[in-house]
DNA sequence: GGACACATGTAATCGGTTACATGATTAC
DNA sequence: GTAATCATGTAACCGATTACATGTGTCC
């Protein structure tokens, strides 16, 4: 998903500035999609506007810099639900944890315990994130269904890293770097 | 993870040709780290030959063109388990499909059930290939690890979907352009 | 006769990040 | 004083994709 379609996105569900669009991609809602910086975020606004699918208008504020809020047009919102239409890329996951699973034989525990840890840490700011976002969901429905497949995948994997954890770290342990040494 | 990276952790493995590398890290074990294009797994290759990472060798074929096979050097080995050690890049999952869900209200049942099969689609067609890789793991425990979470995982989103795909077409359905349509 | 798997590589292009540039306000 | 939040924008750079270029063998 570009960097675009992300900006479309967010502004389908209400006027933003590009600084908030950035806060939206990369903690909140939208951080299933895609992250995005600041170096590309305003130029992707900037052509969106000459493009004609959205419109700004500068706010002027006492004391913090002037902010440009953008508002998505009919034809910026056709487009938008147009390319929700068609058949959607495939959902993807990355985990470089994985990785360091994978290599687990040849890491020792305290690297694998360590990674764990990362990983559990990380689910759990997740959680209590799509937990923090409760009231953004009051009435709609969509918001409400993808905060319920958030916490429930969350937890899945919670779940399962305190189940099989030690399994792990036990793969590491067993075989510190020479199979046979338990052989006796 | 760069495609650097990628080309180490898949060497780290065993000997491979780019081809391979790249057949590896579109499907099997490695589609967990991330994808590559020839254009710049070659490219990699030739770089971290020079670097004094990998080695290769030509071999001959009848028939077919000659493959370049790489191996890993002790270099190359213990930068890759370096890496490793240090502290991990967190995990991320990018979906298409829960942005369709996010704005189900605005979409029609009939968009919403054909991303909910779409999806349904991947998630088998992933764990068919998990199912496929037994091979791969029969004495590796790191394989075998990692195997049993994407089993684990690809199961949970199959169960998710299955129980919970109705509510999202309801969503769609009760909705369709007009919220007040029902109220009597 | 056409598509696909095998096999390697380069060049054009693009999309994005990082760093830079600027500047006020608030909190520690 | 110094870090963080708010706020916008540009320029250099980089990593990766796409398309192109080449060629054989096999399957339908």
């Amino acid at each position: 998903m570009s960097v675009r379609s992300l900006c479309l996105a967010i502004l389908a569900f209400g006027d933003a500035t590009g600084y908030e669009i950035r806060k939206e991609s990369t903690e909140g809602r939208f951080s299933y999609f895609d992250d995005a910086s600041f170096g590309s975020i305003y130029p992707a606004l900037a052509r969106l506007e000459a493009e004609g699918m959205v419109t700004v208008r500068e706010e002027q504020q006492q004391g913090k810099p002037a902010r440009k809020v953008y508002s998505i047009t009919d034809k910026g919102r056709s487009e938008f639900i147009a390319s929700l239409c068609e058949p959607q890329a495939p959902d993807t996951f990355k985990s470089p944890f994985l990785l360091i699973a994978l290599y687990a034989e040849e890491l020792g525990p305290d690297v694998i315990r360590r990674a764990l840890n990362r990983r559990r840490d990380q689910v759990i700011a997740e959680l209590k994130q799509i937990e923090g976002s409760a009231e953004d969901c009051h009435q709609h429905q969509g918001s409400k269904w993808i905060r319920d497949y958030g916490l429930a995948y969350m937890n899945f994997t919670l779940d399962y890293l305190d189940k099989h954890g030690d399994d792990l770290v036990r793969i590491a342990r067993d075989e510190p770097q020479h199979p046979q040494q338990a052989a006796e």
